[in-house]
DNA sequence: GGCTGTCATCTTAGTACTAAGATTATAGCG
DNA sequence: CGCTATAATCTTAGTACTAAGATGACAGCC
């Protein structure tokens, strides 16, 4: 690990044309939000032991009940091991169990257990209450249109990416 | 782990004033729209062999010249762990170097090589091509009209957040 | 019924990064 | 000058998840 001794200059690059620059500097933005938004909303995760992804299991779950396991995956875009770690996790701890499916021997449903449907019952109002104050920035109006936009660019991204589709 | 065989059903949950509903979707949107245009743009940087924080860490000096390993490491929000690690990692491949620094004996400044700035300069302009074509469901307006509102929003979210300015 | 391609979940090895802490150096005060 | 609090970077142990692959089951065709 060699060190130089030297002093820093700002190099001169070439200028992004403008709807180049335009792109980049949402690119940015947009990340620098989404950022700023989850590590403000994970801090009320954080105090019951859970991951965003965990809670995002259990959110998923709470609101639509059993699931299939591939069901959950593709719900929250984690890769298929992850799902099986993820639901293990859960349920080691007795919030999430594992049932048969009657129609498919492969398959298991993820569905949450008495302790998990009462967790989830204290913690998700607390929850969309810090969604709500991370989102304080925008007024009403501004979170639809920004909804709106952001669907738009969301499908637009995914539909022509194969990526998207591929996870496991 | 046991598996119980049932019937899913859907559960009935209550329903969220409308206020925290608005602010629940812009979430999922969000995220939704981060994780899709981050994974279409990853791709064209997956075959230089680079993650996106390394590539991160890569720009950042490109534009802006040698920074001090503080400095990175806030310009691109990672720990200084993390910093440490990367650096290391991208120093190993001869991209980047330390430099010492003449007025504080604790700092080292990274810096691109000749190496990591013909790397730079070879696929910057892909990269800044792939988040135009990630960008493009919406006009040139929408991306202006949505950088807008997410600078807002971030800004509002970090400022009211201590975690932002903690990472260490 | 047998066969083949596909699917659902699990297993395994690996990695990108974090949190916590250690070490050395600096800044500021008395 | 000495002391103390703070700062910059590195070290270490750990973890959340991925990619690749394995195993058993299902669907559809002949």
């Amino acid at each position: 690990m060699t060190a130089t001794a030297t002093v820093p200059q700002t190099p001169k690059r070439p200028t992004p044309e403008p709807a180049t620059a335009t792109a980049l500097k949402l690119f940015v933005v947009l990340a620098r939000a989404q950022q700023a938004i989850s590590e403000r909303v994970e801090g009320s995760l954080v105090s019951h032991g859970l991951t965003h992804t965990e809670f995002a299991i259990l959110e998923a779950l709470y609101h639509k009940g059993p699931l299939l396991l591939g069901e959950v995956q593709r719900k929250i875009l984690v890769s298929s091991g992850g799902i099986t770690f993820l639901v293990d996790k859960l349920a080691n701890r007795g919030l999430v169990e594992r049932r048969l499916c009657p129609s498919d021997r492969r398959a298991r449903y993820a569905a949450l257990t008495r302790k998990g449907e009462a967790l989830m019952a204290q913690i998700f109002p607390a929850h969309a209450d810090a969604i709500r104050e991370a989102m304080a920035g925008l007024s009403r109006a501004e979170q639809k249109q920004a909804t709106a936009l952001l669907k738009q660019l969301g499908l637009a991204a995914s539909a022509a990416s194969p990526e998207s589709a591929k996870r496991g």
